[in-house]
DNA sequence: CCCATCTCAGTTTGACTGATATAC
DNA sequence: CGTATATCAGTCCAACTGAGATGG
């Protein structure tokens, strides 16, 4: 729809570059902002028919994944690197949908456990099915470009896993 | 701070390919959403002694290389891959703390002019120095990574510029 | 007592929708 | 007339800060 004739951040970095000094960084640190939201916006619209969010999926999924079937608030904080009253909000909006609940665990009352209810697994399905058929929003990259995107990445999130 | 003893998306994608299928694209998505919050935080960081974000940075950066020296709103969001609304909000804030001026274009007097006004040349500068100190929050990232990294997500914004 | 866990209230930000005034 | 430009009002989301309640 919008269709610039020319790439407006390699402009930037032309211009960058005349006026400032080395652009590489700045290049690189602008199309993720831009390439963040282009693909947000598209994995949010691939799960919004399902009344969730792409954040909302993650949760779910964390959920599906876990051994016991549920997990206290403050790993699924430290699992998606969530704030904890992010946390609180997002479960809060997930079990008023009816998709999770919450349960005070026994062993240590501080802690409120999330587990997946039959509606939040159907959702959590039909999510899962739905971003798959998008290839989550990556088709114009090839599986092996992915990958090394992926690797290339990796390095910038080492502060969250002590690497 | 909080610190991991593993990678949560490499793990989340360990259990992908166990139970639902190829993972290359889940990890990336994530792996991109989650760059995106690290960096921006970093970003955000920076220029908040200046008293703006890396948004309007983003912003003032533009106006800074136009050639006129001003540019009508609209344009702003073409380039910048902005809501017209949000162009509106932004050029709000900015004006409010002095950093651009508002002009309607004797022209077309249905356009809008943004300008830098001194102050807003002062703290351009002194966001680009905070930036290009802290390299764009990417100095884990050898130059040519980045330029590697770059070139992979341009294919990512092809729908930006008809590519 | 201190610390961990969760929640609540409220702020800031940015992206959006829909409607409107103005000018070409 | 219809179209383009900008704005306004209001929604939604996510991240945050600071404060508090409860339990180990």
């Amino acid at each position: 729809m919008p269709g610039l004739d020319f790439d407006p951040i390699e402009r930037a970095g032309q211009l960058w570059e005349e006026h400032v000094g080395p652009a590489d960084s700045m290049r690189l640190a602008t199309s993720l902002m831009r390439v963040h939201q282009l693909l947000l916006a598209e994995l949010d619209a691939a799960v919004k028919p399902l009344g969730i969010t792409f954040a909302r999926f993650e949760v779910l999924r964390l959920l599906s994944f876990s051994s016991r079937g549920s997990l206290p608030l403050s790993k699924i904080g430290q699992r998606l690197m969530v704030h904890p009253t992010s946390v609180t909000n997002v479960i809060d909006r997930l079990a008023a949908d009816g998709l999770v609940n919450r349960t005070v665990d026994a062993v240590d009352r501080r802690r409120v456990l999330a587990s997946l209810t039959a509606d939040g697994r159907r959702v959590l399905d039909a999510a899962t099915e739905a971003l798959t058929a998008i290839d989550f929003g990556l088709r114009s990259l090839p599986a092996g470009q992915q990958r090394e995107a992926y690797e290339l990445l990796r390095v910038l999130r080492t502060p969250d896993f002590e690497g």
